[in-house]
DNA sequence: TATCTAGTTATAATCATTACAAATTTGGAA
DNA sequence: TTCCAAATTTGTAATGATTATAACTAGATA
């Protein structure tokens, strides 16, 4: 899971300046666990920072991408891209009812990317393992 | 990896019809190891169904989809869905630069299922297993 | 201060996907 | 066979996420 410094520092190192927009994205990305959308890190940030521009916040995620400290995720049915700070391998589950999606707890996969890089010739980047299906609770709502 | 016989039988028993243009669209997912996206399919099949809609072959996508024989992949970072007969769990690989997908050979994963639904209670539907990365002629093209 | 560059903003454009209604095709009943 | 209702396809328009563009702003440097 990377740190605000590791967000920070790699901005820094890359001649890029940490301003207040792209620090408050950094902020939110380290500090939650929901894998948000570029317009939920819009809303989010709104409220602080009223003049934002959505554009900001893509340019800023392509940058922090293109930096490899963050990963980006594909969709989970509703057509838009998730973000997520954790750029060690894991896996993620997608509810396919509720579009919400988690980490599988203690299921490291690191031993994977030596096998696909062996096996390939690739250079890997980065990963996205995503199991999709229905939560607990989804389940009961179904069946009710 | 599904049949044509699989995504047919599938059709038939949920009383749906085996129509010219759904024949074609399974055939060609069948006979691919591409992973081709819906305006691939489209053009593809377009030569010999000239009044072919793109309509038809996403309701296609997602009524095959539906039924649980094929496999809908995230984008590779070309913001559009890639497709799959290959249903089983398997790890696929997407160069960035030039936006092919294709398959990890001889690396099963199916073991990971039963850790995943064991841990998180969820019930799995299906698994979008993608690593990204630089295949070999684009890490060529890149160093020249 | 004047200037230069990186960054931000607002707006418009693009493009994949979905919604919708009309036209067509299908399979079954009379 | 003929007709009918339902399923399917089609073309067009709408939606919505993302990207392109150009004007504006702020920070650093001389």
């Amino acid at each position: 899971m990377s740190t605000l410094e590791d967000l920070t520092k790699s901005l820094k190192q890359a001649g890029l300046r940490l301003t207040p927009q792209r620090l408050a994205i950094c902020k939110l990305l380290v500090e939650t666990d929901s894998h948000p959308t570029a317009a939920m890190i819009y809303e989010s940030i709104r409220a602080q920072y009223p003049s934002l521009s959505l554009t900001t916040v893509y340019n800023t995620l392509e940058t922090l991408a293109d930096l490899g400290v963050i990963n980006v995720l594909g969709h989970s049915g509703d057509n838009t891209v998730h973000y997520d700070a954790n750029i060690t391998p894991h896996v993620h589950l997608a509810c396919i009812a509720c579009h919400k999606i988690i980490d599988v707890p203690s299921l490291h996969v690191a031993f994977l990317n030596d096998d696909i890089s062996a096996v390939s010739g690739y250079k890997l980047l980065g990963a996205r393992l995503i199991y999709y299906g229905l939560c607990p609770s989804c389940q009961k709502r179904n069946y009710q």
